[in-house]
Parts: C-alpha cells; sequence; structure tokens
DNA sequence: TCGTATCTACGACTCAGCGTAGTACGACGG
DNA sequence: CCGTCGTACTACGCTGAGTCGTAGATACGA
C-alpha cells in the first residue's frame, strides 16, 4: 500500500519517536504548518490502512506504528517483486544486478543469519515480540 | 512509477509479444472489451511515463516496452528499499527474512554471478548494452 | 473523386486517494 | 457556565487512472 507525502512524513514522525505519540505531539513534531484537524485525518486514514495502531488513552488515542520501517520496506519490495507474476528468480537477479555494492553485501550478510540452506524442518515458532505489520 | 490495473494489463501484452505491437493489435489480445482509444490513451500514458517506446511505422505506431518485467520489478523494488531512509541493511535483512526459501535461494544464486566480492576501485564505465530502464 | 476505414490528437467525464481543513459535540477544569 | 481540548464527521480541491467520443489526416477501393 503505497503512502502520500504528508502520510510518510507523519510515520517517520511515529517511527522516530520512542513511545507512542497523541495527534498533537504529531502535529507538533511535524514542521509544516497543518491544521490539526489534518493531522487528525491523516492518523485515522493510516489506522484504516492498518499502518498505524492507536490505543486509548484517557480521552485521547495515541498512536504506534504498526511495523517498523524496514518491515514496511520489505512488504512494499515483496509487493514489487509479486506484480512481475512468474519468474520471481530473474527479477531477483536484476535487483541484486541493480542494488550496489553495499547492498550485496548486506544481501550476502542477511542470508547468513538466515540459515534455511535447505529443510528448514522447524519453522522458527517466531520468539516474536514484534507484530507482523500490515503486510500485503 | 507504480501502474493502474489497465496499464499492467497492457505492459503484459507488450511484454508477451514477441514483437512491437500496434495499438489495435494491443486492443484485441486484451480481453476485455475496451474503446480503441482507450487503449491509445493509455499506451500514450505509459509512453508519456518512459514505460514503453513508440516507433513509427506508416501511418501507425508500434509500441515495445522500454524494459522487461524483470526490470521494472528490480526498480520498483528499489524504490521501495529507498522509501526507507537509512538503514537499507535492516530493509534488505527484513525482506530476506520474508522472501522465504526459494527467494533466498534465487539471491544466493544471483549474488554468485553478481562478482563484486570487494574493491570495485574502477568503477565499471557500464559496459551497457542494455538500455536503462524507466528506472526511479 | 467520393466514401470508408484506420490512425492519431485532444478533450471530457467519472472515480478514488490524498492533502487540507471546518464544524459539531462531548468531557474537563476553573 | 464557559473556554479548551479531543474525537467524529463532512467537505472540497487536485491528481492520476480508466473510459470514451469526436475531429482531422491519410490511404485505398469503387
Amino acid at each position: 500500500m503505497a503512502l502520500g507525502e504528508l502520510e510518510r512524513a507523519v510515520m517517520a514522525q511515529l517511527w522516530a519517536a520512542p513511545a507512542p505519540l497523541t495527534v498533537r505531539e504529531v502535529h507538533d513534531r511535524l514542521d509544516r504548518e497543518l491544521a490539526y484537524t489534518t493531522v487528525m485525518t491523516v492518523l485515522g486514514r493510516l489506522a484504516k490502512k492498518g499502518m498505524v495502531r492507536q490505543e486509548r488513552d484517557g480521552k485521547a488515542y495515541r498512536y504506534t506504528a504498526a511495523a517498523t520501517r524496514e518491515q514496511l520496506a520489505a512488504s512494499l519490495m515483496l509487493d514489487a517483486l509479486g506484480d512481475v507474476g512468474e519468474d520471481r528468480t530473474a527479477a531477483l537477479v536484476a535487483f541484486v544486478d541493480r542494488v550496489g555494492p553495499e547492498g550485496a553485501a548486506a544481501l550476502r550478510a542477511a542470508l547468513q543469519t538466515t540459515p534455511a540452506p535447505v529443510l528448514p524442518e522447524v519453522p522458527q515458532p517466531r520468539t516474536d515480540g514484534e507484530e507482523r505489520g500490515p503486510d500485503s
């Protein structure tokens, strides 16, 4: 799910904050001169999309990002990969080809931490503590 | 650059065809009942976006996809990765984590074909011969 | 030459999503 | 009781995508 410009800015604030934020806090942290209600609307829409979670705090709501920035990026990448239809392999090759040296290095590292060479047998019961964001 | 539903369908036809297609040919191959001009408009928009190339053929145009399906997918994935801001590494880890066993295998294979061990020193003046699609 | 078919060019309309914000209304502290 | 703060709801403009229609150019057969 593609986010708009303001939506991304709001998400950035939520990601940057160590704790859930209220509408007012998000509004204050955004540099732009926006009406309070604008931020509220955007947060509401993000909540409807499952991008943020809202939890009651007294009479106000506090908002947290449903997924980390990295998880979201990974989800979007998977979406893009899925659009290709068949032959994900070729697409991945093209991707590796374009991701650059650092990217390749990061991928190599990531592939090492991921054991799964073959036979994942016990599929890691998700030690978790991490919410399974609004993936595609 | 995200494509709409019909735009994707049109691209699919262009990718499936072995040679450049005219508007009429694309129109006929699409299952949907669309006006000829609708297909023309869509092809025109795709051309404006750089997704397809048009070459004159008599009084008509012939259209080809500017990039392969895989290149496009790779570009979109890179876009998604870029949105993350910093820490592409973490995003790549998350991606590998979600791409599944086959994906991981494909990535491993792709990384082997890509030499780039270390120190690319001379940054490869792009021997090219490959069109550099409508990347972001 | 005239009529018909085929293209392209350009404009128009609809619908959805995003950015933006106003209004209504309930709860709370003086 | 009144102003402040917060949510809920509604609305409006813009842009992009999907959908077509019409006008103008051009080629071809009768």
